[in-house]
DNA sequence: AAGCCTCCCAACCGCGGTGCA
DNA sequence: GTGCACCGCGGTTGGGAGGCT
């Protein structure tokens, strides 16, 4: 059955039967899959693969079409924005691709799963430590995405003219950056014209295992639109985000003097926005950590 | 120039959830 | 209640591209 209801052919037809195609797609498929869904709509894919005459498993169709030729899906680096968005979320929901790509439009779960094996992953590798455990996961969220923050201040203090970050009078209330200590202020994060509230709710894990209940109550939106250029209208209607968890250790782990050195920080904002978060700065300051036991 | 290595990402696989007959 | 088919998610893999020797 495709969208109308239409049944092209019987769904108990084995994929084993019909001599399915595989590996990369051509752009005769792409165009088939695109032009059927276009007069069709999606959903229905085995049946829709069929209808469209695409040698294809249903999932192969649904794959291509979500995460390459669906026309809002966002190509090109993952932004410093979209970086921190990625690990605060990750923080709170763990590998939860598809929730966590919900909150960065145009982004797909699978290419944010790449960027976290490739980029994140890799990082934990290098420091000899599991990327689950809680003195990687402190690191990440007491120096790198403060770290983070201070990078995307810099670049939106550059100027306005520099088109690879839209944000525009950032303040990022929830953290003293440019200092030797990080403590957080408040609950909020103003990205530009992206806000994201941090109501204090009762899920302080970092494990990843919150409940999504909780969130959904503690707040109702969260204006993505600095994730998009100046195209404000990217308001993103998220019911479930929040971010409970302030970036001060509950241990104060971190808030003793972090010596972030300038001279890297500007190597750093001069360089690619897509380039890893990390830096051997991070790495020496993440293995002094772990050197005092913390 | 050629071979090797590493990285990255598109695509596949397996499994659990859901809806329906 | 049960079985079946579909859907969607997270984990994994394979191959192309680019860098290095």
């Amino acid at each position: 059955m495709n969208s109308q209801g239409q049944s092209c052919v019987s769904e108990s037809q084995s994929e084993e039967e019909m001599d399915m195609r595989r590996g990369p797609w051509t752009t005769e498929e792409d165009l088939l899959l695109v032009n059927y869904i276009s007069k069709h709509g999606e959903g229905r894919w085995n049946s829709l693969a069929q209808c469209a005459g695409l040698k294809r498993t249903g999932k192969s169709c649904r794959l291509r079409w979500l995460n390459y030729l669906r026309p809002d899906v966002r190509r090109g680096n993952i932004t410093l924005e979209e970086q921190l968005l990625i690990l605060e979320l990750h923080s709170r929901w763990g590998n939860r691709w598809s929730k966590i790509a919900q909150f960065l439009p145009g982004r797909t779960d699978n290419e944010i799963k790449n960027y976290w094996r490739t980029r994140v992953q890799k990082q934990a590798k290098q420091l000899k430590c599991d990327v689950n455990s809680k003195q990687f996961k402190d690191n990440m969220r007491y120096v790198w995405m403060p770290r983070l923050i201070e990078r995307i201040q810099a670049a939106s203090s550059r100027g306005s003219h520099n088109s690879s970050s839209s944000i525009s009078n950032s303040t990022f209330n929830g953290f003293k950056a440019n200092s030797n200590s990080v403590e957080s202020a408040t609950q909020t994060y103003e990205l530009g014209c992206g806000q994201v509230n941090t109501n204090l709710g009762p899920e302080q894990s970092s494990n990843g295992a919150s409940s999504d209940s909780v969130g959904t109550q503690l707040v109702s939106e969260v204006d993505c639109s600095f994730l998009q250029g100046n195209n404000k209208n990217n308001h993103l209607q998220a019911n479930q985000i929040s971010y409970p968890e302030t970036l001060v250790s509950p241990h104060g782990y971190f808030n003793h003097e972090l010596d972030f050195s300038v001279t890297q920080q500007d190597e750093w904002f001069g360089g690619d926005i897509s380039e890893n978060v990390w830096g051997m700065e991070d790495i020496w300051v993440f293995e002094e950590q772990l050197c005092r036991g913390l």
